[in-house]
RNA sequence: GGUUUCGUGGCCGAGUGGCUAGGCAGCGGUCUGCAAAACCGUAUACAGCGGUUCGACUCCGCUCGAAACCUCCA
């Protein structure tokens, strides 16, 4: 297969072609949330980002195996409110399980993630349900000597890993440094380098997620699940690995030495970071206290949002910037994505009635390329040209946005289109928008709203006309319906009516 | 302080060593019973200063400014 496709490696920071280890599989592992939360926006963003590396792929011809995990383990702790004991003690008893607080954000995330209409990924693995790999990939680092134990912890021995292999190979940091520079934190005497990383904590006393080692009662460290679960359902090499840009350092950097010291070699070909949402220049996060929740840009109830935004138009705004540019988050900038989905959904509508009739809208059509006007087919080539050059979705969108206009056009009768044409036109405009950018027309949604209104519209139209006599009139209306298998019947308290 | 990234018109946001990004908003038209939409046309731009070049918004250097990471965060 011809591949074109180009994606940006932040190993090399330049772009590089894209060619799976074993084509046509592709393996993609992306770091999914911790789950202890409401989604927020930054949520979305690698979300659909990845969603889309997916589709595209896909779209491609290529088999994915798409793994993103659900984290867990790690921060799971009580709530501390330290010197409260009296409470403490009574907490513990009516505090939920950690499971259930995991059960519910994990199932909030899905939820939100469906309305943004992201496809489930192939596999979605959660650290606790992975802790016997974990534990045997600490062995095997153990086992290379990149690894010591101190006081039931296990850490990973970043100064020796340095002399053999490049630690700061993803982030461009220097290990001498870091050992230096980097901040002491209080219960970090354990480690013989600041620079170290743990792979085994042995559990505090209050520490409820708990498992049995043979170096304590404890849990894995942050980084080790990301490496124990990709090499597990993608092999000891695969192809594309991406999460957010925040977690380059130190998450992914320690995945490369975890996995590289066990392993021997490198695991992943391609690193893929998309960039932040930001709000007033900052980025939205939980740190901050400055992100807005799925939920509540879908209902509009924050104090930052003027109205709600409906989740299409949260996907199309984030496809409008590139991945790896920051996005800045506005209600004016949600305004415009609002009006300029609209006005793509509104230009394939109108296509759709272009149609040959009884030709159904939702089957592919194909146009002859050869029957079709070279302007067009230089914009569909661009669309894929945007997408082949790192997904490059508002390049694409452009070009979409170039049909729409020759199609409104055609509807003004200011060009004409060959039925070819619309095929050709009908068929790219879905392929990309609804199959590649994963977008879908909202409006669909509530047909059976409108329904309601537009049947009590008709009626109420109907009953005026009986009252003045204009059975004409009143009969038409009826007739017209019961072709369309609706029945009206008139009662003394009004007409209803219904669908046969 | 270090690492990384960025600075594009009223707003968001692409891109390229010389040729229109696109969306939203604005202005002028066309259309129009009203409204809306649509279509056509149109202005304002590449932080600053140098350098390379026939030519730079695009490459290089410096200055200024911003962000992320260096501690859990998508």
């Amino acid at each position: 297969m011809e591949n074109p496709l180009v994606l940006y490696n932040t190993l090399s920071r330049r772009k590089e072609r894209f060619e799976p280890v074993q084509p046509p599989y592709v393996g993609l592992y992306v770091c999914g949330p911790t789950v202890y939360g409401d989604p927020h926006l930054g949520h979305a963003r690698p979300a659909i980002t990845f969603d889309v590396v997916f589709r595209y792929l896909q779209h491609l011809g290529y088999k994915v195996r798409y793994v993103r995990n659900i984290t867990d383990v790690g921060h799971l702790e009580a709530d501390q409110d330290e010197g409260e004991d009296k409470i403490a003690k009574k907490a513990r008893i009516e505090q939920v399980e950690p499971m259930e607080i995991v059960q519910y954000y994990s199932d909030r995330y899905f939820l939100f993630l469906e309305a943004l209409n992201v496809k489930r990924p192939s596999i979605e693995p959660r650290a606790s349900g992975h802790i016997i790999e974990q534990i045997a990939l600490i062995h095997k680092i153990l086992e290379a000597g990149f690894g010591y134990v101190v006081n039931g912890s296990v850490y990973f021995d970043v100064e020796k890993y340095s002399k053999t292999y490049h630690y700061g190979i993803l982030s461009g940091r220097v290990p001498e440094e870091m050992m230096t520079h980097t901040r002491a934190l209080e219960g970090q005497e354990e480690k013989r380098n600041p620079a170290d990383f743990a792979l085994w904590k042995k559990a505090q006393p209050e520490h409820i997620m708990r498992w049995p080692s043979p170096w304590s009662d404890g849990f894995p460290g942050w980084h080790l699940e990301c490496s124990a679960m990709g090499t597990k359902y993608l092999g000891e090499k695969f192809d594309i690995h991406g999460g957010g840009m925040d977690l380059l350092f130190p998450h992914h950097e320690a995945e490369i030495a975890q996995s590289q010291a066990a392993l021997g070699h490198e695991t992943v070909r391609y690193w893929m970071h998309n960039n932040m949402i930001t709000i007033n220049g900052q980025k939205m996060g939980k740190s901050l206290g400055n992100f807005i929740t799925l939920e509540e840009l879908f209902t509009g109830k924050h104090p930052a949002l003027q109205q709600a935004y409906s989740p299409m138009t949260i996907r199309f705004f984030i496809l409008q910037a590139h991945y790896r540019g920051t996005l800045d988050f506005s209600n004016e900038a949600l305004q415009a994505a609002e009006k300029g989905l609209k006005k793509l959904m509104e230009g394939y509508t109108t296509l759709t009635r272009m149609l040959p009739a009884g030709v159904n809208p939702d089957e592919k059509l194909t146009g002859r390329p050869e029957a079709v006007a070279l302007p067009i087919l230089q914009i569909a080539e661009s669309c894929k040209a945007a997408m082949n050059d790192d997904f490059n979705t508002p390049m694409a969108i452009a070009g979409l946005f170039d049909m729409v206009r020759i199609i409104n056009s055609a509807r003004d009768g200011k060009e004409t289109l060959s039925p070819e044409e619309i095929a050709f036109l009908h068929n790219t405009l879905s392929v990309f928008l609804f199959e590649i950018l994963g977008l879908k027309d909202e409006t669909a949604n509530n047909q059976a709203e409108q329904m309601n209104g537009l049947m009590e519209l008709l009626l109420s139209i109907r009953q005026r006309s009986r009252e003045n006599k204009d059975w004409n009139t009143s009969d038409q209306i009826r007739d017209a319906l019961q072709k369309l298998h609706i029945v009206v019947k008139d009662g003394k308290e009004g007409s209803t009516w219904r669908i046969e």
